[in-house]
DNA sequence: ACTATTTCCTGGATGC
DNA sequence: TGCATCCAGGAAATAG
């Protein structure tokens, strides 16, 4: 359910939260799926490097990490790590995690180093700020602890969520910001494809960041049906699909993303982004502009929202 | 190289 | 009230 607006909205406010933090020890949840990298692997990286910087690179938020520290040892090099070698994950969570700590006699290095903590939140995964007194909630799967005393919390019921380092500084999401990319690469991008344009912009590969909601908003206020084949839409049409899609994607960061369900910020704030919804979650009520009822359609297993009059 | 389909997961909603 | 069933969704894996 977070989707660009939505991050956008988390990385900011982790960026004013814990930028300049140093991540004291870490600890990681038994649970193999939302981690992406081996634990051993993560908490090494992690221990003891500064938050340079927290940003949104399409639906994943990236930590910079820096570790520019001569006493402090590198990040790790790859390793193959035994499947069980869970940073103290058999730890109960009733009586407070307990840190993974100690690591390898810290190598000194003259270079600063960089790294990246990336967390993709899937559909229900949330970063929390918290204290340390604060209960562990049911489906924590990562608890970073900070040197301000401040825990950072993964929580995430559905684990669809992901966790992963990228040692070298170098994560790549694939696909391009629909924020930046103009309408001629926009053009290049879904020129010729066959697939329905709604599966185009959900596709990750090509644009970064635009999910179910956003889609819907977007071909609804374009004009265009969902399942209109990438490969008839006019250049125009192009055009205003474009428009479309940067309009609705900043309006919504402007509103805090939508909160459906459960979303909430890092501030445990609602998003309002949901109050200007026209055509999501509309099925059957009247259309804003010409008052058709509204139609929801399955298109590759995604729910599909739009007006048989107004989107052709 | 593309495209379409299936799979993963749990909580909340729905139905009997 | 209780139990079973369905659904939501992103992206990786699988199949064509």
């Amino acid at each position: 359910m977070p989707e660009l607006p939505e991050v956008e909205t988390i990385a900011r406010g982790l960026a004013k939260r814990v930028t300049g933090e140093v991540v004291e020890s870490v600890w990681l949840g038994q649970k193999k799926e939302p981690l992406k990298s081996p634990a051993r692997q993560m908490a090494a990286t992690l221990e003891q490097s500064r938050i340079a910087a927290v940003r949104r690179v399409g639906k994943h938020i990236v930590f910079d990490l820096e570790r520019d520290d001569l006493a402090r040892a590198p990040f790790p090099a790859k390793s193959r790590n035994r499947p069980d070698d869970v940073a103290n994950a058999k730890q109960s969570l009733r009586g407070g995690p307990s840190l993974a700590g100690k690591r390898a006699r810290p190598t000194p290095t003259r270079s600063s180093e960089k790294a990246q903590w990336i967390v993709h939140l899937g559909m229900t995964g949330r970063l929390q700020i918290c204290s340390p007194e604060a209960d562990i909630e049911k489906h924590t799967h990562a608890i970073l602890k900070l040197a301000s005393g401040r825990e950072l919390r993964f929580v995430d019921p559905r684990r669809f969520g992901r966790l992963s380092v990228s040692a070298a500084a170098d994560f790549d999401a694939g696909g391009m910001e629909p924020l930046e990319i103009d309408v001629d690469r926009l053009i290049q991008l879904f020129r010729g494809r066959k697939t329905p344009i709604k599966s185009a912009l959900l596709n990750q590969n090509l644009l970064r960041g635009v999910g179910n909601i956003y889609a819907d908003e977007s071909l609804f206020r374009a004009g265009i049906r969902p399942r209109r084949r990438a490969a008839t839409i006019t250049r125009e049409q192009f055009g205003k699909l474009h428009s479309s899609i940067q309009e609705v994607l900043r309006e919504a960061i402007a509103l805090g993303g939508s909160s459906i369900s459960d979303y909430v910020d890092t501030e445990g704030k609602a998003g309002f982004f949901q109050l200007q919804h026209r055509v999501y979650g509309r099925e059957g009520e009247p259309c804003l502009v010409c008052k058709t009822p509204i139609k929801r359609i399955v298109i590759a297993g995604r729910s599909s929202h739009y007006c048989p009059q107004c989107q052709k």
